[in-house]
DNA sequence: CTTGACCCTCACGTTGTGTGAGGCTGGAGG
DNA sequence: CCTCCAGCCTCACACAACGTGAGGGTCAAG
């Protein structure tokens, strides 16, 4: 608080100080200017120290007075700013009388088309985001079947959406699933059918839980199921009972082999035990 | 340059330091990272210093490794950042699990078709700009028939582009003409022709050079040919000479009355006179 | 041992105001 | 006369999301 004096400055401005009664005559101070222009009295201020926009006058007391030549300035300075140019291209135009006029606005136009195109871009983009969080998938439901088969059932996502759409996993997935297109469904959808084909011909074979053979296969599973979320070990466990307590997906695996819901399940929690942890216990993240 | 020493600090991220000599098998460092993602490393340093995402380890020497953990989250950073969130949304979204992405996202996207709204209109009004500067009018051939009668000739206007299109009153009155609809040029209109038949009964009425009546006379012209540009006593001296000088102008006020260019130019000089003006080293601004 | 490519931490600059803090001015009312 | 209050003044910090050095370590290679 040093410059705690009064407003009395030598001459700042070029131009006379007014009498200390005129105020009305002189012009307007910056509230009833920024009314009127519809800018704020910050900006004024602004406009003011950067000497864009500073007001021929000042009454003795310091305040701003504009005249009628300051408001004309003031005027073309709010379109300018309407119009998007940023203050240093207004002060050339406004100063260099030689300013190309045409050209500045032609340039500021096609850099507003630039912005109008990046914004509809990214419209879009959140349009995808949008539908992929709430449908789960961006694909038509021929595609779906096209991709994922025959017995494939486009209620399945709205169901799942319906338990799970307020958890990370799904959150991660929908993410996931917006910058995708048909091709990489496909690629999905192919390494789960692998996946399947691996399992059945795995336990035709033999393979008992915990060899190395049904580890890896374990391993192939959390590979392949990354592709909808990040799966850790406790969280596939819990997926492997629910793959043989559910209805639906216990159907899925024993339609491949009979009884491979039940064996899938085991090598799961062989898996794990192997790596520490207890199948009993495991939870979901 | 306090804090010269070497970047050795206790323990500032919670997690352990690795090996000195593992590089390559703990993560990459910002410079791969910024890279494979697309960001500068300093957007990086910058995410790391606001706690947005702080990699998981460093080095000894204090060199920043990202696990494929920080590299998940970094990932949605930049998904989201280019869908225009800003920071501490998108740290509301990534650190709180019960958060509304749908909602979040929809709110967004009425924000960018806001902003989609705003820029079409700006942009909308570039154009007028840019066709007043160019042509002088944003009227059709018909209104401008229509509003300033049958002997209009719309090519004066690109006439007058040629003459004065780099001079500061050109630019002022294409401004001006951006805004102004086929009402506004209607009263303008009016205005001039009610200003030549004042002139022309004035002279009919015997009106003298210097006389009140004549000195309101060239009063009005300033005021009504003001909505074109500003115009200064000085100026309007250097119209009134050519008023009577340039044979189109002359045709027009003569049309009106036999000799009412020179009357009119006589009236000027007088009235700039009284002002202190010497009509004989007037010059334009 | 030097070079050169990376990396580190400050710390200030950017744009166009928003938002106080602390204080003066000027007209109205008691 | 004094007080009140709206309006004005000048700093000066804050913002969003980094950009851009300054000044200096680190690391693998020649």
């Amino acid at each position: 608080m040093k410059p705690s004096g009064s407003p009395h400055r030598a001459s700042p401005t070029p131009t006379v100080k007014s009498m200390p009664d005129a105020t009305a005559t002189d012009g307007p101070t910056v509230g009833q200017v920024s009314t009127r222009l519809g800018v704020t009295v910050r900006a004024l201020h602004h406009w003011d120290d950067i000497g864009l926009a500073r007001p021929s006058l000042r009454t003795a007391a310091g305040y701003r007075l504009y005249t009628a030549g300051d408001l004309e300035r003031l005027h073309r300075i709010v379109v300018y700013r309407e119009i998007g140019l940023g203050l240093d291209r207004i002060r050339a135009i406004l100063d260099d009388s030689t300013a190309d006029v045409p050209g500045a606005l032609r340039a500021q136009r096609t850099q507003v088309a630039e912005r109008i195109d990046r914004l509809q871009q990214l419209s879009a983009g959140l349009d995808r985001m949008i539908d992929a969080h709430e449908r789960g998938l961006l694909l038509t439901v021929e595609q779906q079947a096209a991709i994922f088969g025959p017995q494939w059932n486009p209620d399945w996502l709205a169901q799942a959406r319906q338990h799970y759409g307020d958890t990370t996993q799904w959150r991660q997935y929908a993410e996931r699933s917006a910058s995708r297109g048909p091709e990489e469904w496909q690629a999905i959808a192919d390494a789960t059918a692998g996946l399947d084909r691996a399992l059945g011909d795995a336990m035709d074979a033999g393979v008992t839980p915990g060899s190395p053979e049904a580890n890896q296969l374990v391993e192939l599973h959390r590979e392949v199921f990354a592709s909808y979320f990040p799966l850790t070990r406790q969280m596939q466990v819990c997926l492997g009972r629910m793959f043989e307590a559910d209805p639906g997906f216990a159907a899925h695996y024993d339609g491949i082999r009979a009884g491979l819901a039940t064996w899938f399940r085991r090598i799961i929690d062989s898996s794990a035990r192997a790596h520490g942890i207890d199948p009993d216990t495991a939870t979901w993240e």
